[in-house]
Formats: C-alpha cells, sequence, structure tokens
DNA sequence: TAGTGGTCTAGACCACCGG
DNA sequence: CGGTGGTCTAGACCACTAT
C-alpha cells in the first residue's frame, strides 16, 4: 500500500531551513539537486522547487542553473519596506492631510541630480518643493526633480492640488527605484519649515526611479523629529 | 489547427500590471479570476497563479481566496534591504575589520527592552555594548539585549573574540524580525565612541527578533555620521 | 455553502552556465 | 555539452472566506 504523503512546500522549506541552521550545511555548501530532495521526501520535484524559492527571497540560498543550489556565502537580514503615500500615512496615523506648493520651476538638473540618475548630460526637469501636513501642523518636507523627456505629462498637472508625489505614484510606473536612507542635521531653512530646531537629527529618505532605463524623478523626503520608518511585515 | 502560446508567467504578469497602470483597473478594484485571465490569455491557471504571486509581492494587488484579486487600495513603493553582518558590510568596502567588547553584563530587562518585545513581566537578559571598527575607526556602535531564556548559549560565548551580531546570525534561526530606522543627535557618550561630534545627526537602525514567539535579541546599531542605507536592488 | 485562490502532482521541455 | 534549475501544462483537491 502506498501512503501519498502530501507535503506542503513550506514544511519542505522548513526543512532545509533547518539542516542548513543545524549546521549541515554551512555558508557556501551546495545542497542536494532539487530532484533528490524531492526523492527523498518522497514530493514533487515542483513542492522542493517552491520551498527553494521561497529560501532564494529571503537571502538563505543562491540558485543557479547547473551551478545547484548553495547556501548564501554571506548571511544577511533581508527586510521589506513599504513606503505609502504620505497622504495614506498621515491618515493611518489620524491626522488630516494637509499639502502645500513651495516652489515650482522649470529648470536645468544639476550636477547632483544627474549623479542620482547616473547621468553625465544636461536633462530638462522639474523641480518642486512641497511640504506634507497632519492636522495644518508640518509633516514631511519634499524636495523633487521630475524628468520632463520621460514624464512632459507633468506639465499638465495643477501641483498646488494634488501633491507630485501622488500624481506620480498613481500614473507612472518604474521599473528601478533606488532608496537610500540617511541622517541630517536641521540647516535654518529645514528648521523653519518643518517647525524644528536648527541641528535637530532628521531621518532623510532620498528616491529616485526609472522607467525602463529612462529618469523619472528623484526625490528627498525630510521627516520631522522622531519620526521613525518601520518594517512592514 | 491549434496553436499553442506558451507564455511565459512574466508576460502574463506584465500583461496585468499594464492593464493596470493603464487605468483600466483602479486601486481597490476587483480583476477577473485567475481561470478567466487563463482562458483569455490562453495559458494555464498556474501561470497565472504565478504571475499574481509576483504582482502580489510587489503590492500592486491584493488576493484572498473567495474574495478574488483586487487591485492594491493604497499603492505602495516596496522597497528590500539587506543588512548584511557588519564584518562583511566593512571588509565590501575595503576596510579591515575589527571589534571590541565594551560591556557585557546579565541584568534585568528594562521596561524600554521589555516594550520592543511587547511584553510585560520583567525577564532576565544578557546586556551587551560593542564597537565596530573599519581600519581601527569606528565604524558602529551597537548596544544589543540578548534574552537568556532563549538563548542560554550565548553565556558560553567568547564575546571578546567573536560579536554577539555574527554569533547569533549564524546560530539562531528567527521567525519574525522588526526593524525600525530614526535619527539622533549624538550625546556625549557616543560622540565620543564614535568619534563624532556632540549633535551630529545620526542614523539609528533598531532590530527585533522572536523565534515562534520568543523574543532572542533586540539591538540598537548606531552609525558614525555620513552612513547611508541603500536598497538592494 | 459556494466561489475563489492556494497547492500538489507528474511529466515535459527549455535556458542557462559550469566544467 | 551535459547537468541543473526554471517554467509550463492539465488536472485534482484543499482551505479560506465572502455572501
Amino acid at each position: 500500500m502506498k501512503i501519498t504523503n502530501r507535503l506542503s512546500w513550506k514544511y519542505v522549506r522548513d526543512e532545509i531551513h533547518h539542516e542548513i541552521l543545524s549546521g549541515r550545511y554551512g555558508p557556501g555548501d551546495r545542497l542536494p539537486r532539487d530532484a533528490d530532495i524531492a526523492d527523498q521526501l518522497n514530493c514533487a520535484r515542483s513542492t522542493v522547487q517552491r520551498a527553494m524559492q521561497d529560501l532564494s527571497d529571503i537571502g538563505l540560498v543562491e540558485r543557479r542553473r547547473k551551478g545547484g543550489t548553495r547556501v548564501h556565502p554571506e548571511p544577511v537580514t533581508r527586510a521589506t519596506l513599504d513606503i505609502p503615500i504620505t497622504r495614506h500615512e498621515v491618515e493611518k496615523k489620524g491626522g488630516r492631510y494637509g499639502y502645500q506648493l513651495i516652489m515650482q520651476e522649470e529648470m536645468s538638473a544639476t550636477r547632483t541630480v544627474l549623479a542620482a540618475f547616473e547621468l553625465t548630460s544636461p536633462v530638462s526637469m522639474l523641480r518642486i518643493e512641497a511640504l506634507h501636513l497632519s492636522d495644518n501642523r508640518p509633516y514631511m518636507l519634499e524636495d523633487r526633480w521630475v524628468c520632463l523627456d520621460t514624464v512632459p505629462e507633468i506639465r499638465d498637472v495643477d501641483l498646488k492640488i494634488q501633491s507630485a508625489n501622488e500624481w506620480l505614484v498613481l500614473n507612472r510606473p518604474y521599473s528601478r527605484c533606488d532608496l537610500r536612507f540617511y541622517a541630517i542635521s536641521a540647516d535654518q531653512k529645514m528648521s523653519e519649515m518643518l517647525g524644528a530646531k536648527i541641528g535637530d537629527a532628521l531621518l532623510l529618505i532620498e528616491r529616485s526611479t526609472w522607467i525602463d532605463g529612462a529618469p523619472i524623478t528623484t526625490v528627498k523626503t525630510i521627516t520631522t523629529p522622531g519620526y521613525q520608518l518601520l518594517t512592514s511585515s
């Protein structure tokens, strides 16, 4: 009588995960072929494949055709961040969202901006400064550049009403997004805008997006003192 | 004559992605059932499933049994961060890694620490302070608490030689990991340890891990001025 | 409780890439 | 070029949950 074990891919994943963490396989070691694991556990190869996909997603193993599956040589903590539209973020925290356009001007990209896009030749862009509010108090300062070659439609958007943040997220898909996080001290302008003190430590998030290699926008968002960014999970 | 299209799941994914971004389906709208999409595109349902899994991973759609697939009502920018072992991070940047144990002491968890673990009753923990170095210069300050109930073996580790950071990542799997990022101003102690000036803006990363609901460790890593955290992609 | 996504299987072929 | 992971298919059953 054949007993058909119906193993879930999560069981298979945890089994392999455990074998790695127990020291059976160390960083860089090669694991058995999917087919062999499937035989051993008496399940379909695609179940092992699904388990391995997950382990690969979390950065525990690396997989290559012909090269097989290896334990990731440098263990990492992989985390997922969800960065919402600022309006939603404010509303979720129970605040009443407000928005002020501070400045909007067509101009040529500065060297810093070109560098963010990994470009060298000059590009015409729309520079935008805006302030997001929560209950009429400053919440986040936005310093944005939008590439007019890639997104000419931005000219027709009334940015006094709808933030570029929101319009872009809803209307411009991107194929690449680079983020960087760091801390800065508030200078006089920032402290005035955000209602902070000069020298306050502020979290700055820099985000650049492309669509098929063409630059869309790069933006620095500066949050008020005490702001925390949390992982989603 | 039947033409057997062999559509890749990426093609299906991009097709759906495009339909969403073109405005055909807006935030909150319900998409057709997987089976109907499969019929329409003439592919297997599992191919659609694979495509949808990807769209769900990046936060574009939400899927529920019986409820169907809906466009995510609040668009988000989802990013993945890889936080390596500090030694690897230093070495990858070309620095020579160094490490100093500053303090190690068994004590009861403070209220702040308990809060990080969402606990209320007192717990015995190992408190560790350490400094990571790059080319003999301060690189990162680590302020860690390890739960002795969950990880008693930490007592037997010589933390003067191997950092708790490294030992834990290599030896203690976790099932949950919470991260938070924020900016702080360097106080006198930090500035001395990190070779910074008092008031410098520093990026602080707070990480707490659990295994099956049991707390493992919570750590604050404070980096030197100018440190930037980048997305992996 | 019925509808929908989630998973598993067995088999086939493909694509990449290490030796 | 051959070995390994990646993908696709058709079909079946399961698990969750909206109605």
